[in-house]
DNA sequence: CGCTGGCACTCCAGGTCTGAGAGTGCCAGC
DNA sequence: GCTGGCACTCTCAGACCTGGAGTGCCAGCG
């Protein structure tokens, strides 16, 4: 990729963090891009004249200071944004909103969802990948006294999917008993994505005796379960991005506003190299036109039997990169943590 | 209340239902217009300024049409409104999206209110009261058969809560089974909001044989169930404030949205009158300062077993009342139904 | 007496103009 | 290769103007 000698990176980084910082343009003999360097306005104008010529900053118009293009903000993202940890009073934050009684994927994604966007200060999202790559453990049929009966699935990481069932006529507890261990044992270890009725059909072809419960148990199983284990999408402080002068126009902020309420989008936006750092996407690396203006921010978290998800944050180009990828680096660790602890 | 002539009463409802359309201060030509009044706008004007002196109407500035007070407002939706059915082609287009495979009661409250956010265009909250005011109908203690069981609770509208606890030593099947049928009878027919610490040790005092268990049922119950009963919100199309021209500036939006993406905020602006029917609160009728800029339109809904919640939409005071009116009435109605439905 | 058209008045929205300020590109000199 | 100087460009904010929309008031009419 680009060599840029070391002056050249150092008004790079100054120009897009005093960017970030102000959202202004920056000119030459700015503080900021003087600081380290004891150079004169002049030199630095035509460092900055053969960064633009690089397609790395850009003019708004002919007398303004120098903006970052996308590239410039790639560049300054690969090659001068030192990581630093998240400050300790945000970690403290996040692990406090987060430890509250943890209860269904969906509910730790909402937490995680709101802790990111509190200490960022920028929409996030939270895709909590559901359990369709969990595995099935365990159905358990108990009766509940009168003529009805509840039908419990167990997957892999220990959540439960259930519902309360009419049970046929003449059906005592020791069938009940007897047909839940036929269906554990047939399905056992099967990913919940490969419960197809195909599947389930075969799977259910054995179990004779039981042939009028088939469309109770392939009801439960693929409508509810899989229902219940789609994806878990959720997004927390939108408000953030009004705060941001870039969008203080309506018509910047809507399109957004639509990606970030529609779920399909969301998983399009989101849909990058699974991969185990933060990989973030700037501007027009995104996709689809309403982004075009947005980087996102995002890192994927996995758990043990092959369930995760992934943590983004949505901002302007403009963004506050560092403390964005150290926010989302952390949320994505604790998530992981908190996903294991509630097996 | 106010008692207004015909012609006073036909003038005011040109001004809001003109103003609600156009966004615009109404002048006394387009409201003569508009009603296909047969007098001159010179008579409208003094007809205006009566109003004014009722505080009905009011005027941005001296030579500018007219615009609607709270009050305003206020005396149209309560004597003018009159109410209409939700179009076809909306009652369609909910119950379509409301009928999607029915999951927890957040997820059906999450389909309501991309529903009726969908068909009103404006932002829509749904508040799924949880099952606080649901009955404990049973517990089941099932072995996994790795030293491990499934505690499952099932309330009376027949959703289930649990997750998987470690058994003490030497617990066998029919320990389980006695220990599940020992807290059932204990606690069945008590609402979940009363189960308090001590009132839960009460009723586990008897049961002195699994006094070791007590901590891990205890957790259950009231963590867990406690935890998941509690209040689903779901908010949706927050986007379609942002097409309003009153929210075109950011800071007058920025509040409001910290109102949508507050739980606790939120459930504190719609708790108003627990009523049978649409309430309606108007610009400085809401307490809270965010919201004096918009109104809310309403309704509760209510199940068999005593849960139910909320239904509601955000808009500028200068809303659609009609239509907002409308759709939050369907919604409240197919949202009964729906609950009902999943028993 | 209520309605009407006419009229003077007010105020805003949008346009042009101007000067200050910020920043650039270029260049000659060190 | 760096620097200060200089002419140039462009934006932004304020001042000013004007057209238009709407009002309030009033005298006259049915």
């Amino acid at each position: 990729m680009l060599q840029l000698d070391t002056r050249k990176r150092t008004v790079l980084r100054a120009v897009v963090e005093e960017h970030i910082r102000s959202a202004e343009p920056v000119g030459s003999h700015h503080a900021a891009v003087r600081e380290h360097l004891r150079v004169s306005p002049a030199t630095i104008r035509s460092e900055m004249a053969e960064l633009e010529e690089l397609g790395l900053l850009t003019h708004p118009h002919t007398s303004a200071g120098r903006v970052p293009t996308d590239l410039g903000y790639r560049v300054y993202v690969d090659a001068l944004l030192e990581s630093e940890p998240l400050p300790a009073a945000d970690r403290e934050s996040v692990r406090r909103r987060m430890t509250t009684t943890a209860g269904s994927p969906g509910d730790t994604a909402e937490l995680a969802a709101q802790a990111l966007a509190s200490v960022a200060r920028y929409p996030s999202v939270v895709v909590a990948s559901g359990g369709r790559r969990q595995f099935f453990r365990s159905l358990h049929i108990v009766p509940l006294g009168d003529g009805r009966a509840l039908a419990v699935i167990a997957t892999g990481s220990g959540t439960l999917h259930g519902k309360t069932m009419r049970l046929p006529e003449g059906a005592n507890a020791s069938d009940l008993e007897r047909l839940s261990r036929a269906v554990t044992h047939q399905l056992q270890g099967c990913r919940v994505d490969d419960l197809s009725p195909a599947r389930l059909e075969e799977a259910l072809r054995e179990i004779t005796r039981f042939r009028r419960w088939f469309e109770e148990i392939r009801s439960l199983v693929l409508a509810d379960l899989a229902g219940r284990m789609r994806p878990q999408i959720r997004v927390e402080g939108a408000r953030h991005l009004l705060d941001e002068p870039e969008f203080s126009r309506p018509e910047r902020v809507t399109g957004l506003f639509e990606v970030l309420e529609d779920e399909a989008l969301l998983a399009e936006a989101l849909s990058g190299p699974p991969t185990e750092g933060v990989w973030i996407t700037i501007g027009t690396e995104n996709r689809r036109s309403e982004l075009q203006r947005c980087s996102v921010v995002s890192a994927a978290f996995r758990i043990g039997d092959g369930a995760g998800g992934t943590v983004a944050l949505f901002g302007p180009t403009r963004m506050r990169y560092r403390r964005a990828v150290a926010a989302v680096r952390y949320v994505a660790g604790r998530l992981s943590q908190a996903m294991r602890a509630s097996f």
